[in-house]
DNA sequence: TATTTACTTGACTAAACTAGTCGGGTTTAC
DNA sequence: GTAAACCCGACTAGTTTAGTCAAGTAAATA
């Protein structure tokens, strides 16, 4: 199992997207710009988001991002997944060979845990971050952090 | 977080020696053969866990290591701590200044999954695994095949 | 006391992965 | 036709994993 920025920054991304719909199609450079993740990393996860059909994409001047779901239906475990990490905390990806083709000492164990994550992650969908008190708190915060160019200062680098 | 072969060893090690504690202190080389972890890369592991006082050590010939605690003592969560593998989701390790010194968007949610991962893994002991059917089970197997020589075959290699 | 077993330490390494960057596209609104 | 935005592939520095290898030290036993 890994659960690193990777996983974090589509989360993230994908809640800043459920945090804005009504603005309509969210551009790349926005998220970038609120959440503080680079542009160009956004790009790779979101190709990913896309091909797993999260998101989908309007092209060209004031396009951007949207959500291809209403929020209640992606969860937390479905976006880590999108962008392939995974929650699987086994050596044997779930398939109990791990040792000679039988299960090792502590498949179980493993077993036990993934399933315990995965039922959590799933259980939170965006829509239900989106309620969140302190959600709505930060996010506040980081719409009028940008629009008053806190963040992000000296342009480049 | 992070939680790969090098916990997993560590786990499965630990227990391997609660399991076979009444024959005295365990040698690597026991715990290599029966697990299949290289015995280089478990001297590796055991410095660690000796550092951190889960286990402590018999030199000499008829040596090896044993539980420093009761196998009720020792829990999971602390096992993989000890081999510095993070249980922490975060990114600002549970500090909250994960953006310009204040939370981030996503912050709680991975404290809360931290915390669940963290409870669920300090309430399993060494004692309640030694406990469970499959556990006994894998271990009578891995007994019986190491005595055999059914395993590690070819000598070196 | 010599030998052997086993722990102890530290340096090294190939391969994989992360978190990006960079440069060039294509699409579409205005 | 130009600029805003998505789209795509190649590249990369740095880190980590899962080890190997070599040179010890400590202690039991013959």
């Amino acid at each position: 199992m890994r659960l690193t920025t990777k996983g974090r920054y589509a989360v993230t991304a994908m809640l800043d997207l459920a945090l804005n719909a009504e603005k309509g199609p969210i551009s790349l450079a926005d998220i970038s710009r609120r959440q503080e993740i680079s542009l160009s990393y956004l790009e790779q996860l979101f190709s990913k988001l896309r091909q797993q059909s999260l998101v989908s994409s309007v092209r060209g001047p004031g396009g951007g991002y949207k959500l291809s779901r209403e929020p209640e239906a992606i969860s937390v475990a479905q976006i880590i997944d999108a962008v392939n990490e995974s929650l699987d905390v086994t050596n044997c990806e779930s398939q109990g060979n791990c040792q000679q083709g039988q299960q090792c000492l502590t498949h179980n164990l493993w077993m036990d845990l993934s399933d315990r994550i995965h039922a959590f992650l799933s259980s939170i969908t965006l829509a239900s971050l989106v309620q969140r008190d302190e959600v709505r708190e930060v996010s506040v915060r980081q719409n009028s952090s940008s629009e008053l160019g806190l963040l992000d200062v000296s342009g480049v680098q």
